[in-house]
DNA sequence: TTGTATGCGTTATCAT
DNA sequence: ATGATAACGCATACAA
């Protein structure tokens, strides 16, 4: 296969190349024979521009970075990442970009992932990342490349940003319990550096705080996110002297231990804990009793993400608004948290 | 940010565009004291060569794309792709190359996906499919871009792919069963359009047949590789006059339906249902019984992959060499068979 | 060892 | 509406 050149489909369809590069660009001034012919020529020849030439002259590549956090466990583990994801990759194939996938943390040192970004290999990224002091979000903030994040840090120094108001969640989460009766209510924890894992922890503490029930400290974990951190806490809190009724976990795949820890106990969901997860993913119906949970619009995250982002990419303007968005949770009730509590012994 | 240029960074180091891209690609044909005063230059102003120029003179991106099978359950539900991705950007990080994470099938047409790949946005491809008739397979083989394939079909027409021995491997974990005293044997398939989901069913047909067990078309599913088939196949076993004592899952994931829908019956796995698996998820520990398995070398896999693919891009004659690896499976017993029976009624 | 010149395949700016 | 022609930023063959 001598692959062709768009020299090569001119001459074939006796026109020359700039005839040609209009009928790619869909440009209207050309003839609409011409136009044709030159199209079939094209298409006989299965002929295709090739990207980095016309990268090279356009200084536009049409293709954005996914990149994931580093936490194998959640990589491919979670599948909120691939509900983000695909709501990202949406987005693109509409507007005529296409998302490479990146688990740049992942399977690429920082610096080789730096070297791609500033070879302008992407035109901008969706970061999706919650870390605070994020190093990648450092860089491209001081580099300037475009790019929109999933998650933020406290100072909001991202200039474009989607996110959910997890404090205000994990509060409402939190209280769904107390108001069943729950006074000692465990609450699982992600991992520290993550800021949506402190601020799930702040509602946690607003909600108790605002029932008058004091904090212990015995009934808080601290998780990475991981089924297996889920069961070794869970594991811990069963054996506590006054165990807990319920317990709050900043997300569902955590659950997915507590659940094997209790049952290990024999003990029973929701009798014996009532529990109430975060994210509401899809699979855990298939797992353990029906979760309640609260859920995050994971694939309107990535959508809003990328439509950010494309449209600062497509912008002429240097300057760039900075847009901070923040979609909605909803406390979704099933049964992992069974009913009313008759007696409420504290 | 004005991004440098070659031209830029030769000027301010004084010397010519060539002795920079020498320095660049680290020839050795340049004065050290030059090599330096050049390299601080090029650290100092934080240049990296645009990849798109680059690209096009020497025609090579020195990345590679890795399409995944299309099955959403699949692609990040089922934890076996990370693992041979990991394996694939292990390698090319090693060698120099990046590797793009395609969900080429997901959320983007096929012919977006063709169009990427003539444009020559990639140097060659890591296709992971079981798919007989594929149409990625297809598509590569006749444009003549190089791949490798992670799966194969069974005409076993792609030039280079690893796989490991489904119907040997299947084979082995029936027999297990069998010499557990086991003579109602389930089997869970995978989608049909998959050449390994045959391929087990045939090692099962094999297991049975060597042991004089005749097929029951009642104790065979055609499963689709998720928990949720797993768990609907599982409850309609349970309900037959005579139930499976085992069963055979063509993969974990589904296994995670099999035993909430054994539970859901107030049974219990091993006792009234002995399970054997396939894949050996590291995830997997943390839901349900540690389980006996069949294990799939899918890091290996994907190193295997990448190695062949890359050796096929290094390589200056134009003809490749046919290259069929065969990975070695490992029956991995755990507690989800339980013991020899001891009265087998048959 | 270093510099000069050419070309990679495309788009874009001019003419016509 | 179409065709020459000049970039785009880099690597490389050839000269020096």
């Amino acid at each position: 296969m001598p692959q062709l050149t768009i020299e090569d489909i001119a001459r074939l369809a006796g026109v020359s190349r700039s005839t040609v590069s209009r009928v790619l660009n869909s440009q209207p001034s050309v003839r609409p024979a011409v136009r044709d012919r030159v199209q079939e020529v094209i298409i006989a020849h299965g002929y295709t521009p090739q990207a980095a030439a016309r990268q090279l002259v356009t200084q536009r590549t049409r293709s954005i970075g996914l990149i994931l956090p580093d936490n194998v466990y959640n990589l491919f583990g979670n599948p909120i990442f691939a509900l983000m994801s695909q709501g990202v990759s949406q987005v693109c194939a509409q507007q005529g970009y296409t998302s490479l996938l990146f688990m740049g943390r992942q399977d690429m040192n920082e610096q080789d992932m730096f070297k791609m970004l500033r070879g302008r290999e992407f035109d901008g990224v969706v970061l999706i990342s919650s870390n605070t002091n994020d190093t990648y979000a450092a860089f491209l903030k001081e580099t300037g490349i475009p790019y929109t994040r999933i998650g933020h840090e406290p100072e909001q120094d991202d200039l474009r940003y989607v996110d959910v108001d997890n404090v205000e969640a994990a509060r409402i989460g939190v209280k769904h319990l107390i108001s069943l009766g729950h006074r000692r209510i465990a609450m699982l924890k992600g991992l520290a550096r993550d800021t949506c894992t402190s601020d799930r922890y702040q509602g946690y503490k607003e909600a108790l705080e605002e029932a008058g029930i004091p904090l212990d400290p015995e009934l808080v974990g601290d998780g990475d996110w991981s089924t297996a951190s889920g069961y070794e806490l869970t594991k811990r809190f069963l054996r506590l002297e006054r165990p807990p009724t319920a317990l709050f976990s900043s997300n569902d795949m955590m659950v997915a231990g507590v659940i094997r820890a209790v049952h290990e106990q024999g003990r029973r969901v929701p009798e014996d804990l009532a529990i109430v997860g975060f994210d509401d993913l899809p699979q855990t119906t298939m797992i353990f009793p029906d979760l309640t949970t609260i859920r995050q619009p994971c694939v309107e995250l990535g959508i809003r993400a990328a439509e950010m982002l494309i449209e600062q990419l497509e912008q002429d303007t240097k300057e760039t608004t900075p847009m901070h968005v923040i979609l909605p949770t909803t406390l979704v009730i099933r049964e992992s948290c069974g009913f009313k509590r008759r007696s409420v012994v504290s």
